[in-house]
DNA sequence: CGGATACCTTGACGTGCGTCAATTGCGGCG
DNA sequence: CGCCGCAATTGACGCACGTCAAGGTATCCG
């Protein structure tokens, strides 16, 4: 994930959605002129969020979209036994808080992994404009079912009865993630702990650090700590996708 | 699940969402007279689903939200090797092909496990109307943040570690969603075989047999091939809730 | 610079569940 | 009624991964 710049912009936290290198990922694709103001009006951009800091918590009801415009977070669902599960990570270009609309809370909370900044859009705010600029209904269903759609993937993953899957499989979504927000594919930087990921993946952290070792001694990835290089891309995609029962 | 009556009944497809038995869980919930008329204009009512008829495939270009009526689906992904991997069992009430929204192609496709029958809404009038009708489009999106949240569920039963854990959850949420729709939620009758519910529940199909069996022999459940009668709910409770390091 | 701490790695070991194989039971059909 | 075929069950066995434990290494802070 991208590193955050030391110091806080000062200029990014003022920009206009029609300024934003995310705009034809994120709502305003395809929509024009004085529209774009008028969902400017209604986005508001959050002071960044540290490292731990909680960007929204389960069962509280704070109907609103987020986008995450720089650093990454993780959404997690807290159970009645006390432990967690990690549901998602997200970084730049990325929508969070879809599961808070409903009006009756948050199913999972969402905590920044690193310093990242992020728009907050108040859902009934949103849907006004939304009713009056039927382009940005379009749009902003467009990404609800794009997100809901990046959901599947998670299952897909776990899913897989090899653990070594199941990493190549997170790698190589997250690679993809970046290419798609203009950055190197091959270049990872973690900003999540081995024990978030384990987490993620439905594996102990020792299987976690065990297959980075692996993967490393294969001369598929370079991994030092959290600096992971996709070294041999069609060698982690045979990984990945390596059926159950060919092991 | 429920059982479908034998033959087709062919009032059940004239029907109008003003009669629907699901009104107050679908779209038109708290939405009135003439807009409820203009919202039945795009509601499309399909000829009933016999077992294994596809309703979507994935990769195809469908835009449409489905609201099964009554029956069952599952949805599933193919994965590149060709295995596939189950990603959600739906019921009455509940919403299909939210993945397919975005002009893609639908990320999964969709398969009746016995005789059901839908109502298909295209995406475009569904837009169209939404502008017009304020409630509906708020409806519309809470519709699909319930069904978002309930996505969140499958990632956190497959992060459970310990296999009675991930039936015993599967089996409360079955459950929970029959009560919702005003059946006894002590009575399931299971519509897909163990093969697909081990592989929903990223288990081997042995393990899942076993599993009955040892619940049954526990007296927490009283199994008859696809039927199931939960003996003990807050047994069950507590085998769901068991977390991964008090085994 | 030194000590504390959190994070990660590596090794040794045990077990829960996957795999393979055989058997049972039900439903359909001639 | 009796045969067939698929779904489900049950048993035996092995291994991949979880668990426990020790050691290594970067970061922070006094």
């Amino acid at each position: 994930m991208a590193q955050p710049s030391p110091i806080v912009n000062l200029r990014e936290l003022r920009q206009s959605c029609a300024d934003c290198a995310l705009n034809p990922l994120c709502l305003p694709a395809s929509i024009g002129g004085s529209d774009l103001l008028r969902l400017d009006q209604v986005v508001k951009q959050r002071m960044p969020l540290e490292r731990g800091e909680i960007l929204f918590r389960e069962n509280v009801v704070h109907p609103a979209l987020f986008v995450v415009r720089s650093g990454s977070l993780k959404t997690y669902a807290t159970l009645p036994e006390g432990d967690v599960q990690i549901l998602g990570f997200h970084i730049a270009g990325e929508l969070v808080g879809l599961e808070g609309l409903s009006g009756n809370g948050h199913r999972c909370s969402a905590e920044a992994l690193e310093r990242s900044s992020l728009c907050e859009i108040p859902f009934d705010l949103l849907t006004d404009v939304a009713a009056k600029v039927p382009g940005l209904q379009q749009q902003l269903f467009r990404v609800m079912s794009r997100e809901f759609a990046r959901e599947l993937e998670h299952p897909v993953m776990m899913g897989r009865k090899q653990a070594m899957s199941r990493l190549a499989i997170f790698l190589r979504s997250l690679s993809d993630r970046l290419r798609g927000i203009g950055h190197d594919p091959r270049v990872l930087h973690l900003s999540m702990s081995r024990q978030e990921l384990a987490n993620y993946l439905g594996l102990a952290i020792e299987t976690v650090s065990r297959l980075f070792s692996r993967m490393q001694a294969m001369q598929v990835l370079d991994v030092d700590r959290r600096s992971v290089r996709i070294v041999d891309p069609p060698a982690l995609a045979a990984l990945a996708e390596k059926s159950d029962d060919e092991a």
